[in-house]
DNA sequence: ACCTGGCACTCAATCGAACCGAGTGCCAGT
DNA sequence: ACTGGCACTCGGTTCGATTGAGTGCCAGGT
């Protein structure tokens, strides 16, 4: 049913595609590759592989385009990921070094992906719940109201102010300090809620109302905030550099600024080895029907911490962008793994 | 020269054409607005409007369009900047009122904006240098380093690792804290590099290189780094609801990445209550030359500790648009001062 | 002195017919 | 099983004619 040289064929025009932007026909088909055989021949795989689903026809008289399925067995079976050049992987590796902290490597890293694959490139910040706890801080702002900060072991630091609703003592402020550390250090932060409940038992009857109130702070930005943070770059690269288009970029863009969207675009990604592809309808939005995206996690050894991914039509260099996502989510796990 | 029924004939050409994206010719104009001439008249004081530059004709046979200088004129002399009606009001402020922190007034800020305006918002984040230290913590990360947070009055959280290149005692740390907080706290941070440069010698010789290494990368993050952080959102909107269009958006919305041109576009702008409008040509980019930028300050009570700004088309709405940066900034600098 | 109605002129946009050519499907021949 | 040939389709382009919004100018009226 699809013997070898109609996966030739299939190949060939998905790679004309991408390149040209525009239906192949058979006897380009033919000139641009050495397939051996003539333009008749290469009609009829076509007709063969239109009739199960894999190329279609804008209009009667046009040539074949890839359709999602053509694009989905290109990818699964069509694709050998080709290694990036010495000179990129330079590129990565120098551009990536000058980070000073956190947010300058997501910063960078998402700016570089968007360069290097010339589309749009998603970035999530690493996400709590999968990380450590490293310190916990509290300042008096004013009599009655403290800041808390959270420092995580990926670097991340979160704030929020804390409304304790009476004076407490420098002193007492320092005990739930000491306490809430000792309890707290280490531990990973999706299991948290057991080990901070019980504090507020252990100080006197005065200071509990406070406790609580910090500790229940505490909880609320490390477990029910969900926004989590993410970067997004190239958003230029979704409009052809040519002229006219007709499509519409609207709705991506609208998409793009979505932070449920994005979240849900980053969602299912497996380890840093492991690429997702989604293509086209696969996306879980409708806006997103003529995208697709390319998606893995990344983070510290073998541990997935966030994820990253590159947007772009489903008329997109898969190899090249498969190949330069991986290299960029090993470089950033390197990268958070020597912090 | 420019009599008065002039400048109505030139306030009906810039509402029309904002309205209708179109020429505008004599006829229409008296038809939609009763200006008590006859179009003949029109026509002649629209060649001479058009003499002094304050409108031109793409086309000989088409109607007039402003020029920037016709927009100037407009925003100069023309424009009432019209209340917000108390639906809008009520908007702004539930809107804002449920932030959290300060990141999250900054993003509520300008998806609000871009919101109303129906346009691109630019929020900077308040910058560093004009607010002042509220507290300086130390943390330790392991034996050799340590991780130096800063969070200043305005509610913004610094981080910084800092390798102090050997083991520093706990009882010294806390004596460093002790001194670098006493120092600093309530100062404004462009004042600061005076205030702790003589830190260093009034410890021991042993622990003289730790504070310094200390101290040099409190100032790094104080003073050296440019790199202000900058919220956008509503670039959706640079596309046209309608259909087709021509002309350039990729090169506005590459120059909406850059930092550097966010930052000179939010620039120069005043107090909290004064508006700069930036039309077309007037703006400091080339790519930016077809777009017009309304920009303020805003920050608690009079000072100013960050700027905000609308980027749309030269033709906008910028009686509407003007009054909602206004109002949108005044209610910012009520939330900041109120925190 | 200023406004107005009338008129000839210009020119982008629109429409339709004719044409072109890339691409197809099918079939008969090797 | 592949190939060359051939009739057919149909989107894109070109070209000319037409349309109509808009203008500039002028002569006459208030």
């Amino acid at each position: 049913m699809l013997d070898e040289r109609k996966l030739a064929v299939l190949r060939a025009i998905v790679e004309d595609y991408v390149h040209t932007q525009e239906p192949v026909g058979s006897k380009a088909l033919v000139d641009r590759h050495n397939l051996g055989v003539s333009p008749a021949t290469v009609r009829n795989d076509m007709a063969a592989l239109e009739e199960d689903g894999y190329i279609a026809q804008p209009h009667t008289s046009a040539g074949r385009i890839p359709t999602d399925k053509g694009y989905r067995l290109f990818v699964d079976r069509l694709t050998t990921i080709k290694p990036l050049s010495t000179a990129e992987r330079r590129a990565i590796s120098t551009f990536l070094e000058g980070a000073v902290d956190l947010d300058d490597v997501v910063n960078r890293t998402v700016r570089l992906l968007a360069q290097l694959t010339r589309q749009v490139a998603v970035v999530q910040y690493p996400s709590l719940s999968r990380s450590t706890v490293r310190h916990v801080e509290l300042v008096t702002l004013s009599s009655t109201r403290l800041l808390l900060v959270l420092i995580t072991s990926t670097g991340r630091v979160e704030q929020r102010v804390v409304d304790v609703g009476g004076s407490v003592a420098d002193e007492v402020l320092g005990d739930i300090r000491a306490r809430l550390n000792a309890a707290v250090v280490g531990m990973k932060l999706s299991d948290l809620q057991d080990v901070v409940s019980d504090l507020p038992e252990r100080f006197t009857e005065d200071d509990r109302p406070y406790v609580a109130s910090i500790v229940s702070t505490f909880l609320e930005t490390v477990v029910e905030r969900p926004d989590e943070r993410i970067a997004v770059s190239g958003t230029a690269n979704l409009i052809p550099l040519g002229q006219e288009f007709h499509y519409s970029i609207r709705p991506v863009l609208e998409a793009l600024e979505e932070q449920v969207v994005l979240l849900r675009l980053l969602g299912e990604a497996t380890g840093p080895s492991r690429l997702t592809v989604r293509i086209g309808h696969e996306n879980p939005y409708a806006e997103l029907s003529t995208a697709s995206v390319v998606a893995t996690g990344y983070g510290p050894g073998d541990e997935t911490v966030a994820n990253l991914a590159v947007v772009g039509p489903t008329r997109m260099d898969y190899p090249g962008t498969m190949s330069a996502v991986r290299a960029v989510a090993r470089y950033v796990s390197q990268i958070l793994a020597g912090e």
